[in-house]
DNA sequence: TCTGGTCCACTAGTATACCAGTAGAATAAT
DNA sequence: ATTATTCTACTGGTATACTAGTGGACCAGA
């Protein structure tokens, strides 16, 4: 399932980031615990460099704590953090459904389609994991069309947190079909240019996902979470 | 005006971010020109490491672009990135006045009406800095009270793109008490929880600023834009 | 048992060395 | 003169070496 091969062209920058933020949100690497630049390095087959260079990108969204001279460690889980990134995601996802509506290009439209039949194609499928590609792809599409890639970009940096709570929670029940229908009654509102209605289900389909803390707190170790 | 002395603290790379940075938005460093981590290292009296994790860091906002064993230069200026850094901050920012519509806190209605009370001071001032920064710290403070600080480092790391042609076009009106007028009437939608109000107003706030396309490409050359 | 001090292993930050890859100049071939 | 080829100087990516700073182990003295 994850993918954990260095891909041709792939820097090794890219591919430290990559597997050091898959690790922290499977729990490879445990919220709290001391991660040594060295022994990443030495694990990842690359020199401290690139590996270090990975964890300035990752520290920047605060999945990691650097401390000069002491160490670095994988973040706590903290629900603040985990809010934040829900917030970022509907905050933009808001704004994009906005600007979209009404100036969709019909090579945008066409894209979208397309991905839906996508989703249609995956619903059914035993391995989750296409459909769940399918719907990340969705979202994208709507950025790039909006020309906001790198808020997007952003945005995906900060999802680790989210990612990684709901990796904790597992059975969170996805609900494929609940989303494809989500995804074209929000590109239907788009294509009509109903603003209201976008964000209606812009918003209805962001608050899925309840991950109740309490729960979580129940099922990990105390030392595993801040103490807000 | 620029602070160009490395401050006590300071380490090596947030220096080089910030110098780069600053020269890049003072057009110090034209858009579009080759720019090599050597030169910089040289001219920072710094190595390469800490001007290249600088680098990584601007190129992630696209204000550096960086093609391997090739080189590196400075964006072309691109309304396509400066209307995203707009888009970012307009969405952020009314998001967290969303809110904090009804739920700021007291020590936060405090620091709000503490900074208010600086503008005031500032507004009259010869030297528009220190009105400058007290507008910039009010912003700020509307994050920090809505715990939303690693969003408002994204949206800061993208006005790049807005700071530099609003330097460009110099001229931008710089209406003071207007500005301070809109804090205080956001401040007073926050307290009373009128969400309507206090959309209405960031709107308005943030919408000041035009900067017309057409007339800095008459006055800066052409090989400063990009094509869009 | 406690206190204060020395030392030591380890850290992140920085400097430097080396590499593969690029682009353009210089050269050779036609 | 034109094209093909080699060379060269430079780039960013990576590896390695060195440094200052940290905190805990250890120990001496009370």
């Amino acid at each position: 399932m994850i993918q954990t091969a260095r891909e041709i062209r792939e820097t090794g920058r890219q591919y430290a980031l990559r597997i050091i933020r898959s690790r922290i949100v499977h729990l490879k690497l445990e919220p709290g615990s001391w991660i040594s630049e060295n022994e990443l390095a030495a694990s990842l087959d690359l020199s401290r460099t690139p590996v270090r260079e990975a964890l300035q990108e990752l520290s920047a969204v605060r999945l990691v704590e650097i401390y000069p001279q002491r160490g670095s460690r994988v973040s706590l889980i903290d629900y603040a953090l985990v809010e934040e990134a829900r917030f970022l995601r509907l905050a933009l996802e808001r704004a994009v459904a906005e600007l979209l509506c009404g100036s969709l290009s019909e090579e945008g439209r066409r894209r979208l389609e397309d991905n839906l039949r996508h989703q249609d194609l995956y619903i059914a499928q035993e391995d989750p994991s296409d459909f769940f590609q399918a719907d990340n792809e969705f979202h994208h599409l709507l950025f790039q069309e909006a020309r906001k890639e790198i808020s997007y970009d952003m945005m995906n940096s900060m999802t680790a947190h989210f990612d990684r709570v709901r990796h904790m929670a597992a059975k969170t029940g996805e609900n494929r079909s609940r989303n494809r229908d989500d995804h074209a009654e929000l590109l239907e509102a788009i294509l009509c240019g109903d603003t209201k209605k976008a964000d209606r289900t812009v918003l209805r389909h962001l608050s899925y996902v309840q991950l109740d803390e309490k729960e979580l707190r129940s099922l990990y170790p105390p030392a595993y979470f801040a103490k807000t």
